[in-house]
DNA sequence: ATATCCCAGCGT
DNA sequence: CGCTGGGATATT
């Protein structure tokens, strides 16, 4: 058939094509139509939107593919030229079909109903004091220019809870020029309406834009497109908010920079917002700003390597006070063989006991950290100590206070009398602690105190988080238990106890990361009680067993650089990032035999590659080796230069569906 | 997303 | 031998 003045125009579907495949396809159409449009196209037997990439001249071709015509255009020019780059590099780099990447490039078009802005008191407040450290930070943020793409000035703010990082971001994003814009990446648990109230009060609400998972789609595209008309100058937002279509970068802000949750590990695109940032940040030539109290290793590392220039503030100090009223709380080590040895057999250890009733006395508040939910860790079969497991997932049930055995991992939840899957016995016995433990040892130790619960269980419902801040702040609980989650944030007056019930746990997993995160977790949580306007200073108490460990010491002490040498010489031993680079490469199904067959052929054939640059882990179980039903096994490469090899890489992009590809995962186990 | 292909499992 | 259901597969 003969093709009369036609134009070939390359889309990328937005539909999951393998990656051994290539991404873009090509169709006819009448007209040109502009790269980064948005239209619409037949794909096998349906109708898929697509993103244009290119178009050319139709000309006489090779082979005889009848090419399909375009079905038409939803919009001209939707993406940006910078964010189709993006879009390829993260597909490659993180071998995410570039499809479902583009995917996240394209919002859901539709209006906003009935925009319900949240009534903000739109005070202004132009002039912030800052200190003399502050000043010397900004400056040094404001001197570097950016030369050429692979100039791009990145800075590492470090600086601990209350030094004020925030007024360095803002008045960094106050030199810039008329039309450039910011993005501040924050963690989702740090982007509290107070955050947002502390940028409006700079910039005027209606100059910033929010991009969660939780704003409604008519909201979302309605900010999209005044991010896109250059009208909003300001977006402050979770990992997702790297895909929004920037005019004219001049900074990114990346809050909290250690925060694992910049990392999308459990579905495609598995990207890390920190790595992509710097990539948008090269796009846009614009200076980029991590923040941190705890440096991630491998950002701490950079500014050893001169790829980020290092911004330090001190804590932030009150002219005229002693110096023991600033230089953070007062951290304790308290030793639990101890406490077991001289007969308190409660999880409470009487230094934090008798810290408890002083702060009740005074009027202040306390909050109780412990890493997991429930009454116990796990239950044991009193007859034949066999741990009680869920039938689905195999992990071990907790017990619940409403008297049943409850699966954290699925939703199973056993009868009131379950039986041992061995000795059919009816007795079981909980080991180790939970926030419901916790919870009713303080009831009874301090019968009139308010105690408040927070974990995932509590928090189910939306806004349960924000309505327990506020009982907190307004003193409507003395005492708050909780897990992992009410680490970050909180900036609270009257916060002046933390206790970390059980910091061995902390440290339990056998993750490459988990000195790291024990580290950041103790320090993050010593900070809430780091107040320097309080008229107490701020008392933290750590339980363990292990009051010897270096890594407790370190952290009591905040001695991030004498961690984190520590740390980099374990991670260079083993080759661990930022040394080498790793992939991980899990396969899921229900059937076990198929699982431990995939991983095995798998390994068969990357085995020949094992050498002095590359490890290749022997197949193994994931930690949580079976989720809803599904066995995991796993694979992990382990590049020594960080380079790989194109032989690797067509294996890994011809791997089966059942393959997960995790590139530079949080976690390897 | 979905029509189609392939194969296991089962009934006749 | 044919029917059926489930799962993998290809997509311009």
């Amino acid at each position: 058939m003969k093709k009369s003045a036609k134009i070939i125009v390359d889309v990328v579907p937005i539909a999951r094509i393998p990656l051994s495949r290539n991404q873009s396809f090509s169709y006819l159409s009448d007209v040109e139509i502009p790269a980064g449009s948005l239209v619409e196209v037949p794909l096998f037997h349906r109708k898929v939107q697509g993103i244009v990439t290119g178009y050319r001249p139709d000309f006489a071709r090779l082979g005889n593919i009848e090419l399909k015509n375009i079905l038409g255009v939803i919009e001209e020019n939707f993406l940006e030229a910078k964010q189709i780059k993006l879009a390829q590099f993260i597909s490659e780099y993180y071998f995410s079909p570039l499809g479902i990447v583009m995917k996240s490039f394209v919002p859901k078009r539709v209006k906003a109903r009935n925009a319900k802005r949240e009534t903000y008191n739109a005070k202004l407040e132009k002039n912030i004091i800052l200190t003399k450290e502050q000043v010397l930070a900004i400056e040094k943020i404001a001197q570097e220019v950016p030369r050429s793409t692979f100039h791009v000035p990145r800075f590492l703010l470090f600086g601990p809870a209350g030094s004020g990082k925030t007024e360095v971001y803002i008045e960094s994003i106050k030199k810039l020029k008329k039309n450039e814009q910011t993005l501040i990446l924050v963690p989702e648990l740090t982007l509290t309406p107070q955050a947002i109230e502390r940028y409006s009060a700079q910039f005027g609400r209606e100059n910033i834009a929010v991009l969660t998972s939780k704003v409604s789609k008519g909201e979302f595209f309605t900010q999209w497109q005044k991010i896109k008309s250059g009208e909003i100058k300001i977006v402050i937002g979770t990992r997702m908010a790297v895909f929004a279509p920037f005019k004219k970068l001049g900074l990114i802000v990346v809050d909290e920079e250690q925060d694992m949750s910049f990392k999308q590990w459990d579905m495609n695109p598995r990207y890390d917002a920190r790595t992509v940032a710097e990539k948008l940040s090269e796009l846009h030539k614009c200076k980029i700003i991590f923040g941190s109290a705890t440096p991630s290793i491998e950002s701490f590392q950079k500014t050893l390597d001169q790829e980020f220039a290092l911004v330090e503030i001190p804590h932030l100090q009150i002219p005229g006070a002693p110096k023991k009223d600033y230089d953070g709380p007062e951290v304790l080590l308290v030793d639990l063989k101890k406490e077991k040895w001289e007969k308190n057999h409660s999880p409470i250890s009487r230094k934090l006991r008798s810290e408890i009733a002083y702060a009740l006395k005074n009027g202040l508040q306390t909050i109780l950290f412990i890493n997991r939910q429930g009454m116990s860790s796990f239950s044991i079969c009193a007859g034949c100590k066999t741990v009680l497991r869920c039938p689905k997932c195999e992990r071990a049930l907790i017990y619940d206070n409403s008297g049943v055995y409850k699966c954290v991992s699925c939703t199973f939840q056993s009868s009131i009398t379950p039986t041992c899957s061995k000795c059919k016995s009816l007795v079981f016995q909980n080991i180790g602690l939970g926030t419901q433990k916790i919870e009713r040892e303080m009831a009874s130790m301090f019968a009139s105190a308010k105690i408040g619960r927070m974990d995932s269980q509590t928090m189910k419902e939306a806004g349960a988080q924000e309505k327990t801040y506020h009982d907190f702040a307004e003193g409507k609980i003395d005492i708050l238990i909780g897990t992992q989650m009410l680490t970050k944030g909180w900036d609270l007056p009257n916060m002046a106890l933390i206790g970390i019930i059980d910091a061995d746990n902390m440290v339990s997993i056998p993750d490459f990361s988990v000195n790291y995160r024990a580290y950041s977790n103790i320090v993050q949580v010593s900070g809430r009680s780091n107040r320097p306007h309080a008229k107490f200073r701020g008392v933290v108490i750590i339980q363990t067993f292990n009051p010897n460990l270096e890594l407790f010491r370190f952290a009591a002490e905040r001695d991030f650089e004498k961690f984190f040498a520590r740390e980099i010489k374990a991670r260079k031993d083993l080759s661990l990032p930022p040394f080498g680079k790793l992939i991980k490469l899990v396969f899921q199904d229900y059937d076990a035999k198929k699982v431990s067959v995939a991983t095995r052929t798998l390994y068969a054939t990357l085995e020949k590659f094992i050498g002095e640059q590359i490890g290749i882990s022997e197949p193994q179980k994931s930690f949580i080796a079976n989720v809803r039903g599904r066995h995991r096994e796993q694979i992990i490469i382990k590049l020594k230069n960080k380079e790989l090899p194109s032989e690797i890489k067509t294996i890994i992009e011809s791997l089966p569906t059942g393959w997960l590809i995790d590139v530079d995962p949080i976690s390897i186990i």
